[in-house]
DNA sequence: CATGAGAGCTTGCATTTTGCAAGTGAAAAC
DNA sequence: GTTTTCACTTGCAAAATGCAAGCTCTCATG
C-alpha cells in the first residue's frame, strides 16, 4: 500500500521527514515518548507544553498512519490504550539529542540543561541506546 | 536583550528549537542555504517545494530575528539582498544531516537518493565540514 | 531622461489549521 | 447504581497559510 504524498513532497529527504513531523507538536509528542517515557494519552496530555487534545489527537493518528507510533489495547485496564514508539520513531534518536545539542550551545536561556546537555555530548551513543530503549528519564 | 519568549517554551532545548524552525518552512529554508546554496530571495523563492512569497518574506525576518540568518545589501547589484547563515544557523548542519539520513532509512520511495544519503553516511564529518562552509552543491 | 524589466517584497482575501472549552461514551471505582 | 476517570470528539473563534495581484526601488536600454 502506497503511502499518500503531501503536496510538498519534492523527493528531498528533509522535505520527506518535514512531511511527518514539521509541525509545532509531533515531535514533541515523539521526544515525550523517547525521553520522558509517556505512554499513554493522559501522559502526553500532561506534557511540559499543554497541548491541547484535539491536537494531540489528530497527531497520534497521523503519527500512527506514518508509522512512527503504535496504539495498543492496555491489557490490564480496558478503558486504556498504551502507546510506544515504532523502530522508525525510535529511530528519531539521533535528530533528537543533534537538536538538544544545537539548543544548548545556542540558547543562552539553557544553562539549567547544561549539566543534562554535556553529559549527553560526553556520551552520546549511550544515550542514544538508553533513549531507543526507554529508558532515559 | 533579551529574546521574546514564545507562550510554549518550556526551557526544553527541543521546544526551544521548534520555537525557531518547528513549522513547514523554516528548515527547507536553511536547507536551500545550506545545500544548495541560496543567497537570495529569488532563489530561495524557487526552491524545490514552492514557498509562496509572504510565508518566505516572514520566515526570513523571524530567522533573522532569531540569529539564524544574516541579510546584507548585495555590494555589486543594489537591487539585491545577500542572504546567508550565521554560525548558529551552519551549527544546523548535523541537525539536518540526522534528518536526511532518518528519511533515507525509512522513506521507500528515497530510492533517488540512495547514493547521495550513503555518501554523506560514509563521510559525515567532512559532508558537515562542506555544508558549514557552503560547499555541498 | 523616459521606458521597461527585474528583484524583493507587501497587501487582500479565501482556505486551512490551531486553540480553547465543553461534551460524549465506555470502563472502572465506590 | 451512581460517580469518576480515561480517551477522545465537537463547536466555534482566532491565527496561520496559500494564492494572486500590486508596489517600490534599481538598473539597463534607447
Amino acid at each position: 500500500m502506497t503511502q499518500s504524498r503531501s503536496k510538498y513532497d519534492s523527493g528531498c529527504p528533509v522535505a520527506y521527514a518535514l512531511d511527518i513531523f514539521g509541525d509545532r507538536w509531533s515531535l514533541l509528542v515523539i521526544r515525550d515518548m523517547a525521553v520522558k517515557g509517556a505512554r499513554t494519552y493522559g501522559e502526553l496530555l500532561a506534557g511540559w507544553e499543554g497541548i491541547s487534545t484535539n491536537i494531540l489527537a489528530q497527531r497520534l493518528k497521523q503519527l500512527e498512519e506514518a508509522g512512527i507510533v503504535t496504539k495498543a489495547k492496555d491489557p490490564d485496564n480496558g478503558r486504556s490504550y498504551v502507546y510506544g514508539l515504532t523502530e522508525k520513531g525510535r529511530d528519531l534518536a539521533p535528530v533528537l539529542i543533534e537538536i538538544a545539542l544545537w539548543s544548548g550551545r545556542h540558547n543562552p536561556a539553557a544553562h539549567a540543561m547544561t549539566g543534562f546537555l554535556d553529559k549527553i555530548e560526553a556520551d552520546r551513543t549511550g544515550t542514544e541506546a538508553r533513549m531507543r530503549a526507554g529508558e532515559l528519564p
